[in-house]
DNA sequence: CTGTTAGCGCGTTCAG
DNA sequence: CTGAACGCGCTAACAG
């Protein structure tokens, strides 16, 4: 069982031409019934398999995409993933995977893979775009869970402003004024958006944004820490916040807990994203829900039907949120 | 810029043959410098790529590694992963996911694969073998995380009854003597190796296990409960229990606290993995900490010196674990 | 309905 | 040190 066998061996065992072999496993309709059953035999005894290097090079096409993400170990992205990865199992479709955390080059030897068409297009899973990564060569983009600021490529995303409003006016309708606000980095758009998204619900709750009570984190549980001492030291601290996601949620629930403030008694509190670990929390996180693996899946759709088009169309989907209410928040004394 | 040029191209502006570009791209001292220059300058303005299918289908390799993995969102698996992926990065191959949580198959289309040649071998990352995953053509497959029940592929994991038995006595030297155990599913060698660790370690202690301390869950948050149920409600509970994931430790925590039950107040506890949440949780949780990432790296190192050997052989890497005293453990009272 | 032919793009002999 | 020729394994076009 060391060689492998090639579509010759086929051939010769079943009495015919490779071009038959060939045709009966791409259009078994084509070929008659009798040379058809003599080739299928052919390929059960020497248990065949067409090589794919060859059908692609003879193809010009991969039927393989890379999924660039920014951390797979982000509960985040790992469902956004997961949805990207079934539906392009379900299509025949590989996924090659680049985890952007651990790349000192930032992508870059995953662009070229599809320059070198070992890959067909890329889907890319991270707040901040790479830089320089729709230039030259035009390859196929779809961007997941974050616009294009520059419109640039396609998209499957949610309404960030519209999702941090609805959370804001949860706060708001539970009788909270000082609204502290811990964002992600501002680098990234949906940050900025979800930023907007909380003045927005203030401005129309006639409250004025306040330097005060924002403050910018970069969505790890480790920087509630700080975020919490500059919304916190101060004259009238904030009785509620507004997280941008929920890991700084966890975070600031901590820092608060060593302030000797409990959640949701003397601070109420609402995440973003609601992952897994959010909703198992003590206490458990009130959150702003995003159809993660959806737009996973949805991505890979767009990606692998503008693939088999010849083109991907500009596109921007927005998938809808879901307000979560939980244990974190509740009305102010 | 819409067509891709060809190592011909490339050739014809140097003014070359394309032997002579191909040893320039490959064996660049063989070939003369003012030559060289020539060709490096026509590569420079083509832009050219070497297809990767066409090296793959002549080289016979295709430098791309398979890497299946029961649950990408697990973050436990993501953390192996990442390991696996910068090392495949490193050595420059690519590493094809697949994501057995979501695939009906189980896997089979990803060996499959390499059947066809699409990829050299497989790293599965898995504690249950999916079935007839090694059977007919000899696929090079390496087990991360988990050793082989049947001893046949190599394997980088750990030592899970020594790393129990650690857990267990750490809790027996606070003085607890009735100490329970959730475990996962028993069908996973890495969940047998843990109970008998738990047994050993009370055994050497003079304790005799019961039935009555023991609990088949399956590693995840909500199966605690019913574990709980069975554990908590004897006529002498359990003071402590050694958990065999964070992720069932944060599911018994919650299950605890519904009971009336404080840890570590009531209840002691110890998890196993050492993953993010873990650490954060409210308790922080008592674990024992496993190098996943190093497992991931060195599974992949494995899997990659084999291809270029020829054969991967047949080895079983142990690495080290180390027990992390966290909130949820103290003295029995 | 089937066989023949001609590449897909590249690396590697073998001569020179 | 360089070029011509061949073939990796497969599929599409064209005859028959």
């Amino acid at each position: 069982m060391s060689r492998h066998s090639t579509i010759r061996d086929v051939a010769r065992i079943a009495g015919v031409s490779t071009a038959t072999v060939s045709r009966t496993l791409s259009h078994p309709d084509v070929v008659a019934k009798t040379t058809r059953e003599a080739v299928m035999r052919a390929v059960a005894t020497t248990g065949y398999q067409p090589n794919s290097m060859a059908v692609s090079l003879r193809r010009l096409e991969t039927r393989t995409v890379v999924v660039l993400v920014s951390d797979i170990a982000n509960p985040y992205y790992a469902d956004v993933f997961k949805g990207a990865e079934e539906t392009a199992r379900e299509h025949g479709y590989s996924v090659l995977i680049g985890d952007l955390s651990t790349d000192p080059e930032n992508g870059a030897s995953y662009v070229d893979l599809v320059r070198a068409r070992r890959a067909d297009g890329i889907v890319l899973m991270s707040a901040k775009l790479p830089p320089n990564i729709g230039d030259g060569v035009n390859v196929p983009i779809v961007l997941a869970s974050n616009g294009d600021p520059e419109d640039r490529f396609p998209s499957v995303s949610i309404d960030y402003v519209e999702a941090a409003k609805s959370a804001v006016r949860h706060l708001l309708s539970l009788g909270h004024r000082r609204i502290g606000h811990l964002s992600g980095r501002l680098s990234a758009a949906s940050s900025r958006d979800k930023l907007e998204g909380y003045r927005q619900a203030m401005l129309d709750a006639g409250e004025t944004p306040s330097p005060n009570l924002e403050y910018e984190g970069d969505y790890s549980i480790d920087c509630a820490a700080s975020g919490l001492e500059h919304l916190m030291n101060v004259e009238e601290p904030p009785t509620a916040l507004f997280v941008g996601n929920d890991e700084m949620a966890i975070g600031a629930i901590r820092a608060l807990a060593t302030r000797g403030l409990a959640v949701p008694e003397h601070c109420s509190l609402v995440g973003f994203d609601d992952i897994k670990f959010g909703a198992s929390y003590n206490p458990a996180i009130t959150t702003v829900r995003v159809p993660r693996f959806e737009i996973g899946r949805r991505s890979m759709t767009v990606m692998i039907e503008g693939l088999t088009e010849g083109r991907v169309e500009r596109v921007d989907v927005r998938l809808p949120t879901e307000l979560v209410v939980r244990e974190t928040t509740k009305h102010l004394v």
